[in-house]
DNA sequence: CGGCGTTTTTGAACAAGTTCAAAAAAGCAC
DNA sequence: GTGCTTTTTTGAACTTGTTCAAAAACGCCG
C-alpha cells in the first residue's frame, strides 16, 4: 500500500458533484461488503465513473477511510449533544457520550480493525494524534469540552482544562478495546464503560481532594508537556512544494 | 492485503537453512530500507531463492514481523533480566525494563508504525491481544511477573497478583506513545517513562493503602473479569481443518 | 540403482492499490 | 462562436502482495 498522493480539492459543481458519488457509493460498500472487498475498482464501477477518476478526488483508499471518520463522528455528534442537555453530572454525561460513541460505531465493528490499523501508523495522515487530523481531533475534543463544561461538580481548575483532552484519550482506548471485543452485542465493552466510568468519576473525586495536589499538579504538568508537542508543525513530510493547490 | 496463509513448517535440515537464510535477510533489509521499501520479491532476490519460494516459509510478510516482534523481544528479555539483579525496588526495576524496551526497540523507529499497525487489527495473528499471539504475550508478560516477583514492597495480594498484566498494558502504551514520538533522541518517550514510572511507584504505594481497599477490589474485578476474555477459544478463524500441519 | 512419496523450489498468473500521460469536457475571455 | 486554460475523466501501465500448479530435489525403501 503506497503512500497515496495529493486528493486534488474540486473546483467545479461538476467535480463536487462527482466527489460526492464517489464517496457515497464508497461509504454504502464499506458498510455492505467490509474493507477488503471493497475495492478501489468496485466503488469506481458500481459509481460509474473509471478508476482513475476515483483516485483523482481521493488520493488513496485511506482517504476514503477518513471521510467515513468524518461521518460517524458528526453521526455521534448529532446523538450525544442532545444527550448532555438531559444529564448534568459529569459521570452521567461522561457515560452517555461514551456509551453513544459505541452506538455509532457498532455497525462498522467489523471493519474497524482496519480503521484503527490505517490511523495508527505516524505516517498516515489518519492518524487521530498526526497533525494532519488536527482539526478533526480538536473538533472531538471539543465535544469532551463541553462536556466537562456546564457540569457543576467542583473540580480544581488545572484539572478541569486537560479533562477534556484526558477524557478524550480515555474514550480512544474504549474504542481500542470495543475493535478487539468479540463479545456478543459487545457486552464486554459496555460493561468497560459502565465500570470505568464509575472509576473515573471516583477518581476524579480523589484527585479533587486537597490531599492530592501535590501529585495531581505533578501528573498534570507532566500531561500538559507531552500533549503540547502532540502538534509539532515540524514535520519532514511534504518535502514537494506544491504549487497548484493554492 | 490479502490474508496470507499458513506457514508451512520446516521439514528438512535443507529447508530450515533456507528460511533461516530468508529471515535473517528479510530483518536485515526491513533494518536497512524500512518496511515499504523492502518488497518481498527483493528479500527473495536478494536471499537468492524465488519469491514462490519466500511465501512457502513465511505465509505473508506480516509473519515476517511477527519474527522481527520475536528477536526483538528476544533482545529485550537478554538486556533486562541481568538489569533487574541489579534493582530492588520496584520503581528502579520498572525503570529499568522499560528503558532498556525503547533502547532495543529504538533502531527500529522509523518502521515501528507499520509494526503497530498490522498488530492493530484484531483480524492479524500478530495482533499482541489476540490468541495466535498468546505465547508470544505470555512471554512478554513473565517478564513483568519476575520483575514483581522478586519485590518486597508490601503490595496486597490481590493487587500484586495483576500487577504483571497492568504493567505489560502500560508498558504497550509506552510504546505507543514511542511510535509517535518523533522529538530528538526520543527525549519525550524517556521523560514520559520517568514521569509515569514514578506515578504509578506513588500510585502503587496509595493503592496499597487499607483505605482504597474497596475502590482497589473493584477495579482489580473488572480487570480479571475483562482480562480472563482476552485469549477466547472460540474463535471463528482457521475454517479449514488442516492435515499436514502435525 | 530404481521407484516413489515428500519437501523444496520455481515461475507464471492474478488482484488490487497506485501513477500518469493524454483525451474529453467545461469554463472563460474576447 | 472561437481559441485558450483549467478541470475532469479515462485507460493503460506499473508495483507489489499473494496464490498455485508443476518441476526439481531429496530421502528412503527394496
Amino acid at each position: 500500500m503506497k503512500s497515496g498522493k495529493k486528493p486534488t480539492a474540486t473546483k467545479t459543481p461538476k467535480g463536487e458533484q462527482t466527489k460526492a458519488l464517489i464517496l457515497n457509493t464508497a461509504l454504502e460498500m464499506l458498510h455492505q461488503r467490509g474493507y477488503e472487498n471493497t475495492t478501489m475498482r468496485a466503488i469506481a464501477g458500481k459509481a460509474g465513473v473509471s478508476l482513475g477518476n476515483a483516485y483523482h478526488y481521493f488520493g488513496s483508499k485511506d482517504h476514503l477511510i477518513q471521510a467515513f471518520y468524518h461521518r460517524t463522528h458528526e453521526d455521534h455528534l448529532r446523538a450525544a449533544l442532545p444527550a448532555l442537555q438531559k444529564e448534568s453530572s459529569l459521570k452521567a454525561r461522561l457515560l452517555s457520550v461514551i456509551r453513544l460513541k459505541i452506538d455509532t460505531l457498532e455497525p462498522y465493528h467489523e471493519f474497524a480493525g482496519v480503521l484503527f490499523q490505517t490511523a495508527a501508523d505516524p505516517h498516515s495522515p489518519l492518524n487521530p494524534f498526526a497533525h494532519t487530523a488536527a482539526p478533526v481531533r480538536r473538533d472531538s475534543i471539543k465535544l469532551f469540552e463541553d462536556l466537562v463544561a456546564e457540569t457543576k461538580a467542583r473540580i480544581p481548575d488545572d484539572l478541569r482544562a486537560e479533562l477534556p483532552y484526558l477524557l478524550w484519550l480515555y474514550h480512544m482506548g474504549i474504542i481500542l478495546f470495543w475493535i478487539h471485543d468479540s463479545s456478543r452485542k459487545r457486552a464486554r465493552t459496555y460493561r468497560l464503560i459502565d465500570q470505568t466510568v464509575d472509576l473515573l468519576d471516583k477518581l476524579i473525586s480523589l484527585a479533587s481532594n486537597p490531599l492530592m495536589r501535590p501529585v495531581r499538579k505533578k501528573a498534570l504538568r507532566l500531561v500538559v508537556e507531552l500533549r503540547e508537542d502532540l502538534t509539532p508543525d515540524s514535520s519532514v513530510e511534504e518535502k514537494e512544494t506544491e504549487k497548484g493547490e493554492r
